[in-house]
DNA sequence: CTGAAAGCGCTAACAA
DNA sequence: TTGTTAGCGCTTTCAG
């Protein structure tokens, strides 16, 4: 059992040759009905397993599929995958990860090990880090299909499938508003990437539409993580000029905020918090998070249906499409002041 | 650019042949500094990129490691994952992630897939379903390093890293008795994976050696899930003989434990509830959640380790060890009578 | 220090 | 319906 069986071992045991094999394995029409099983059987009984580098190596396709994320802790990624791996495999793609954990060199990394193991194609949701975008240039240069989702950078001329983001600002900051909060801060990160710029032209126009002025004291640029929820919402609540509410980047940062606010005893409700991302812990911390659904599984779908559609034209960049999802606001405690009221009484 | 450059594209262009250009690309030492330079400065200029796969064929190393696990969005196995890609980055090993989804097929097929893949070896956790494992005997068989880490099987006679899981229920189970309670439940799951039996050897030793007898009725054998946690809290609330403490067989579970208590009004710490594996958001529910730590860096970096071991071993199953770490509990709110009393104080 | 040539396991013309 | 043969891109003896 040291050295594994090939076709070879097979066409010779049944004294025919490697392309009959090959054939009778591969369902290969004009092959006897007799030829075939017999190959099949002899397969099982040698125990081959077929070698799918060599094939790969030989047809130029691996049927694989590289998705590159920033981590796969977030749920919204991991759904996004989740998804992926379902639409596409029906058509024979399987589907491999690679996380940047946020770090351009890692995302660097992906590219180049995915491109070296002669993935079909790749999917990509950018780290926060990334500025310059040449390591994507790269798959583009080799013809093979690229699709950004959720961060995108639109310098980069490929099919992308985003949500609507400065709609999703826009409806954060107006839920709040109709809330009846007054004063809304936004805690966010800095950076090349098109969403987080969207979200926060989308508070500010909100803002704007309904009377309320843009505060610069009121907006906090850092990372995005428990910690620097806590930073922010700590920086905010120390200022002169307090926000009622607050609107964070991401859920695990909202969490941060939120920690921070019950330690100073101004637990949300009392302080409006917002997050983006729905999170499977949203719904059971305390006060449960309010937050932005983006449509995690219905972006992976889109991406599965885009690759198939990409990998099946003579050009995988013709008739490029940017896909747009619709944002909706997921309603909970952490922005019901009704709650609040309760609670007090 | 639409075919690749090979190494014959960059012999040609230096009018040299394709092995020294391939020496000079893996760093043999008898070549020219000329010509390695003048090389590598080719292999820049033509925009060369090596295929790994025909490499790899060649040498019959792909140095890729297949990982399957039931999940990436348990925290517990992301940072597992994140650990043994980190162990191995130095030795030029890659991680590819397999999802079981619990589903012995997918399992299978990740088996399968991996092993098509040539992966140099696969670490892997069961999935909840899987019963027959003859899927992994097939990586023994072709000699090549599987490793079982977490949720193992003893029937296959690989190395194994693991928690001392009869001790993690033990101190679970003993942790409540410190705390006061009296009547502990234990909400679990029921399969051939010897951690979930294990556990509730402990809870059960622990139980008779303070003097509890042990209760049938207050051991629920379900799935895992926040959904399999609410179910199990229910029927053991509804019952003649009610518990005052609740183990649950994961964080989920016990997230799910905790929703029901909330509202039928026996929020815990009323009821003591403790989880296992110290999932990211355990600390932030409320109550926040005492849970037994199952060391998932450690766990990871001891894969990684292992595997090193065996890969450069003549015989990867010589030797074979079977690491088992001690469990910790991590107290919170969640088990802590005195919070109760302040509380309702 | 460099070249020639065989071959990893498989596919796919082209023949028969 | 099946066989022959030439590679896919790379590594690696064996010569020189």
């Amino acid at each position: 059992m040291k050295k594994k069986t090939t076709i070879y071992d097979i066409a010779k045991a049944l004294n025919i040759t490697v392309s009959t094999v090959s054939r009778a394995l591969s369902g290969f029409p004009a092959i006897s009905d007799t030829t075939r099983k017999a190959v099949v059987e002899m397969a099982k009984k040698l125990n081959y397993s077929p070698n799918k580098l060599a094939s790969a190596l030989k047809s130029g396709k691996t049927h694989i599929i590289g998705v590159i994320v920033p981590s796969v802790q977030a749920h919204f990624f991991a759904s996004i995958i989740h998804c992926i791996e379902d639409g596409l495999k029906d058509s024979g793609y399987r589907v491999i990860i690679y996380q940047s954990n946020e770090s351009v060199e890692n995302e660097i990394n992906g590219v180049r090990t995915l491109l070296e193991a002669q993935v079909d194609g790749i999917m990509a949701s950018m780290s926060l880090e990334t500025k310059n975008i040449s390591h994507f240039s790269e798959i583009i240069k080799q013809n093979k299909p690229l699709i950004l989702f959720d961060r995108v950078n639109t310098d980069l001329k490929v099919p992308t499938i985003t949500l609507d983001d400065f709609k999703a600002g826009y409806i954060a900051t107006k839920h709040l508003i109709d809330q009846g909060y007054q004063k809304i801060a936004f805690v966010t990160t800095v950076h090349q990437i098109k969403i987080f710029n969207d979200r926060l032209e989308g508070y500010k126009a909100a803002l704007t539409d309904h009377g309320f002025p843009v505060v610069e004291d009121h907006i906090i640029f850092g990372g995005l993580s428990i910690k620097d929820g806590r930073f922010g919402a700590g920086k905010l609540m120390r200022s002169s000029n307090k926000p009622d509410a607050i609107i964070a980047g991401d859920d695990f940062t909202a969490l941060g905020v939120i920690k921070k606010l019950k330690e100073i005893d101004e637990t949300p409700p009392k302080i409006g918090v917002i997050g983006f991302a729905n999170e499977a812990f949203s719904a059971y911390i305390t006060p449960n998070l309010s937050t932005i659904d983006q449509h995690a599984s219905q972006m992976g779908q889109e991406c599965a249906k885009m690759f198939l559609k990409m990998i099946n034209q003579e050009s995988p960049y013709a008739n490029m499409e940017h896909i747009v999802l619709d944002p909706g606001v997921v309603e909970r405690d952490s922005t019901n002041k009704k709650v609040a009221i309760k609670t007090e009484a």
